[in-house]
DNA sequence: GCGGACTGCTTACCT
DNA sequence: ACAGGTAAGCAGTCCGCG
């Protein structure tokens, strides 16, 4: 490594040759003046020079005419990309258990076209538990290993080897392993390169940059956790460098186009690409403002005028717009889309071909599900979005719909235009105006929190040793399988294949308790219904990684080769667990956990730090929660590389363990235990000493931290499980579970709950409790008449919104609600695609829904919506002692007697 | 032919 | 393509009932 002391934080990249194009441009281009820049000279590929400035490793892949795996940098000085190609003559290859001797027999292998030669190899194979000598068959092009439908080494091995082993050979079965790996992946590993850390180019060669300040941090990390095992150690200091070093600015620029169709409710095909690209607009991180028009028979300017700093091109021909464009493409690292894959990127291509641009000029990758960049790095933020453990864990399910509009208004709060016209009635500025907004959007949310989302697109590209484009689009089990292949190739492990695992680790012991589930799951408590004052809820900081950590579980040590380990028993199965050697998965997950636990998730709110570095501690701790919260589920998931249904099933299994231990000794405390869900304990009005002996004994005999994660004023539980509701002490009310929370509910009811919300939050103590039931049972009774006077302001506010889950054909069992009311928008036109939201109102003639926009106010059922309204507020007042009948019942009386 | 008990499907949520 | 557990509403079915 080379000692550098950069300060990469407050790097800004320099101002660019676009910056002084602008400031000589006037606001309105001509399509000639751009012709000019379209005549700039393009190097390619922009090959590194022998000596590279420090730059980020951002992406990886293999050039097929050069044969070489190939590795863009970011140098963030310059803004620009740099490709280094490998100058160690890697090869792609794959493992088997034949001998040279034994495949030298087989015409299609050593024939084969991509074929090169074999080596010898040993390597620890984790399920035997013993070193093995393998054949590694090397290739001159990573296809003819796999990825390919047939003719690959992979396939060709097991096929032909019954034909050769006519009773000569003393290998079973053929089997090849690490075939199915990408080729720039198994570069990654060979050469265990760190995608998203920082790298430079010396005489040639790629070499890791050093920055003394970060290594600092690191040792400082190193001695907080000094007491761990050296194994443990060399885990925590890895991780803690990939999370430590410094993230670049990011110089990029989000792109949006528009295709006019003439008559069409449909979205153009990209691949047809048949209508031409009317507008594209471009927002950088060097604040350009771009819309590129396309000059059309009959469009009018429109009267509205755009800010003055956006500026407005128009071009004669399609042709020229998207040249324009694909200079954009060829001129940013980062490229930020919304659905670029599917669509914006994918119609470019197509539409340029169509055109007749010639292929060299085109910027764009085409592929079946993505589209990359033959420069840059393309993110598309739809796909980053769309990821559940993102949406969930990262964002804490801020935006319900993954689409651009709810994305940008839960993150940015920036509004999409709401357009009054289609497309082809809309004047250039209106045009210009809707599609400058969603590039603005789409930079937008890449730009919060000092350009969190690129950060963490980084730091998970660090973790899981992926390339940036790919991380963004895949889910976590992939990135924590990429994170253990590299742990298997550094430690010359043989990666085994998943049926294998399967074959000897694949039995459960327990039944679920929901039907066509693999295993039993988490315990939950039966609440104790009604008003508690003063409740500490107790966990586990991550609970299932900490299991990991502490009963050493893996796909190696469960069910291990050693008799003297079958001893080791895990609690409520007949599993047992390794005692001689640790799993890489518990050091690996472990020390993750503790660092988060222990490092970023303190340093993320430490105060006295710089608040540019408390936000990249707040985004290595997001990432790390993400990872860990999958930790456990993706060995229970078939879909994972090293699925191994055990070590899901005993995770579980001590957990559930660990919880009924703590109960039963919070019992013999003599606290009082109102509910627990999986890894907590609510504790009624506890003292601190039984909580300190409680910390202590579990510490103690459990060997896992717990922690007084909060503390209620007071909480509220209903007889039903994942349904409470608590106000901390600053008076926020924690509302779990409750249909009043379920975002599908209409507004109509769902503003009650949040006025009893309100009112909860301002509840102190039990005499302050009863004066608000009654206000409580006014906002019920208040809903309530207005809904027998039908008074409410506006149909939407009576909608259901549901998402469809699969495409409409697909409902062939029931016809749900939300499936109707499809239908009958689908009959009226609409296009309606699996993940769409459907929103529509109860009506009283059948089938007893309509869709919002089709429903008028007379047809609304409103005794549907009473029982709603009823069920709702059920969940609550049946433990403030108050009933919804009794509330209604006393307006009749009232108005009796009035 | 009708209604209640039941199961199954679907969605949204909790950890 | 991380897991299992819980709640709720509705669709559809079965069964008893002269």
């Amino acid at each position: 490594m080379v000692q550098k002391s950069l300060d990469f934080y407050s790097q800004v990249p320099k101002k660019m040759v676009n910056e002084e194009a602008k400031a000589e441009a006037p606001a309105k281009n001509t399509a000639e003046e751009n012709q000019k820049k379209e005549g700039r000279r393009r190097v390619f590929p922009p090959v590194a020079p022998e000596n590279l400035l420090p730059s980020y490793f951002v992406s990886a892949s293999y050039d097929g005419h050069l044969k070489k795996a190939l590795i863009k940098l970011y140098e963030p000085q310059s803004g620009k990309i740099y490709f280094w190609y490998d100058n160690t003559g890697h090869k792609p290859y794959c493992l088997t258990n034949l001998s040279q001797h034994e495949l030298e027999k087989i015409d299609r292998v050593v024939h084969h076209e991509g074929f090169d030669h074999f080596e010898l190899e040993e390597k620890f194979d984790p399920l035997l538990d013993k070193k093995v000598t393998v054949t590694k068959i090397f290739a001159n092009d990573p296809l003819a290993i796999g990825g390919k439908p047939e003719g690959t080494l992979r396939d060709i091995i097991p096929e032909d080897f019954p034909k050769i082993s006519g009773g000569i050979t003393n290998s079973e079965e053929a089997k090849v392993w690490e075939a199915r790996i990408k080729y720039y992946q198994c570069y990654i590993y060979d050469r265990q390169l760190l995608p998203g850390m920082i790298y430079e180019v010396k005489n040639g060669s790629l070499s890791a940059v050093n920055l003394e300040e970060t290594e600092q941090r690191v040792s400082q990390i190193k001695s907080i956790f000094k007491g761990d095992t050296a194994e443990e150690l060399e885990y925590t200091e890895a991780w803690a460098r990939l999370l430590e070093y410094p993230a670049p600015k990011f110089r990029r620029a989000a792109i949006d186009i528009e295709v006019t169709a003439p008559v069409s409710t449909r979205v153009p095909d990209p691949r047809e690409a048949a209508y031409p690209v009317t507008c594209v607009s471009v927002y950088t991180s060097d604040n350009q403002k771009r819309v590129l028009l396309l000059k059309r028979e009959g469009v009018r300017e429109g009267n509205e005028h755009l800010p003055a700093e956006v500026s407005v091109e128009y071009f004669e021909s399609e042709e020229k717009l998207l040249r324009a464009v694909f200079e954009v493409l060829w001129e940013y690292p980062f490229i930020l889309t919304f659905n670029g894959d599917d669509f914006d990127l994918r119609y470019l291509a197509h539409r340029a071909i169509n055109l007749g641009i010639s292929k060299g000029d085109i910027p764009i990758e085409v592929g079946k599900r993505v589209c990359l960049l033959r420069y840059g790095v393309h993110i598309d933020l739809y796909k980053f979005f769309f990821n559940r453990s993102i949406q969930i864990y990262a964002f804490n399910n801020r935006y319900r719909d993954v689409t651009l509009g709810d994305v940008g208004n839960a993150l940015i709060g920036v509004e999409k235009i709401q357009l009054e016209k289609s497309f082809s009635e809309l004047t250039y500025t209106e045009l210009a105006r809707y599609c400058l907004r969603d590039s603005e959007i789409t930079f937008k949310l890449t730009s919060f929190e000092d350009e969190l989302p690129m950060k963490l697109i980084l730091v998970l590209a660090r973790i899981s040793s992926m390339p940036m484009e790919d991380v963004s689009r895949q889910g976590v089990s992939r990135w924590i399988r990429n994170f253990m292949h590299r742990e298997h190739r550094k430690r010359n492990m043989l990666i085994p294949n998943a049926e294998d695992i399967l074959t000897k680790k694949g039995k459960v012991a327990t039944t679920a308790i929901i039907k066509g589930k693999k295993y039993k799951g988490a315990i939950v408590v039966e609440p104790v219904p009604g008003v508690h004052f003063n409740v500490a809820v107790m966990d586990f900081p991550s609970l299932y990684p900490s299991i990991i950590k502490v009963w050493n579980l893996g796909y190696q040590s469960i069910l291990c080769t050693h008799a003297e380990c079958q001893s080791n028993l895990i609690p409520d199965t007949p599993h047992w667990v390794c005692t001689k050697k640790r799993a890489m998965e518990s050091l690996l997950i472990g020390s993750l956990r503790d660092l988060r636990v222990r490092w970023y998730k303190l340093k993320a709110k430490d105060k006295t730090l710089p608040a540019e570095l408390r936000i990249w501690y707040n985004i290595a701790q997001g990432a790390l929660k993400v990872i860990l919260n999958a930790s456990y589920g993706v060995f229970g998931a078939d879909s994972f590389d090293l699925y191994c249904p055990p070590v899901a099933e005993a995770t579980a299994a001590i957990g559930r363990h660990s919880i009924t231990q703590i109960l039963k000794h919070a019992e013999s405390l003599g606290i009082q235990v109102l509910y627990g869900d999986t890894d907590s304990l609510f504790l009624k009005n506890p003292s601190r000493e039984q909580v300190e002996e409680l910390t202590r004994w579990t510490e103690h005999e459990l060997k896992m931290g717990i922690d007084v994660d909060k503390v209620y004023r007071y909480a509220v539980f209903s007889s039903r499980k994942k349904n409470y509701l608590g106000v901390l002490e600053d008076g926020t009310v924690d509302v779990k579970g409750l249909t009043g929370k379920k975002k599908h509910i209409p507004a109509f009811i769902k503003n009650a709950f949040n006025k009893m919300k309100e009112r909860l939050s301002q509840v102190k103590t039990p005499v302050e409790f009863e004066k608000a039931k009654k206000d409580i049972a006014d906002i019920v009774r208040e809903r309530y008449m207005r809904l027998k006077r039908r008074e409410w302001e506006n149909l939407g506010e009576l909608a259901f919104h549901i998402v469809l889950g699969e495409e409409l054909e697909h409902y062939t069992k029931t016809t749900p609600q939300h499936v109707k009311a499809a239908k009958i928008l689908k009959d009226n036109g609409a296009e309606i695609r699996a993940g769409d939201l459907i929103s529509f109102v109860k009506t009283t003639r059948e089938p007893h829904v309509k869709p919002v926009e089709l429903a008028t106010k007379n047809e609304v059922d409103v005794d549907k919506y009473t029982a709603y309204l009823h069920s709702t507020f059920d969940q609550v007042l049946d433990a403030l002692g108050l009933s919804f009948d009794e509330i209604i019942g006393l307006t009749k009386l009232e108005r009796f007697l009035a």
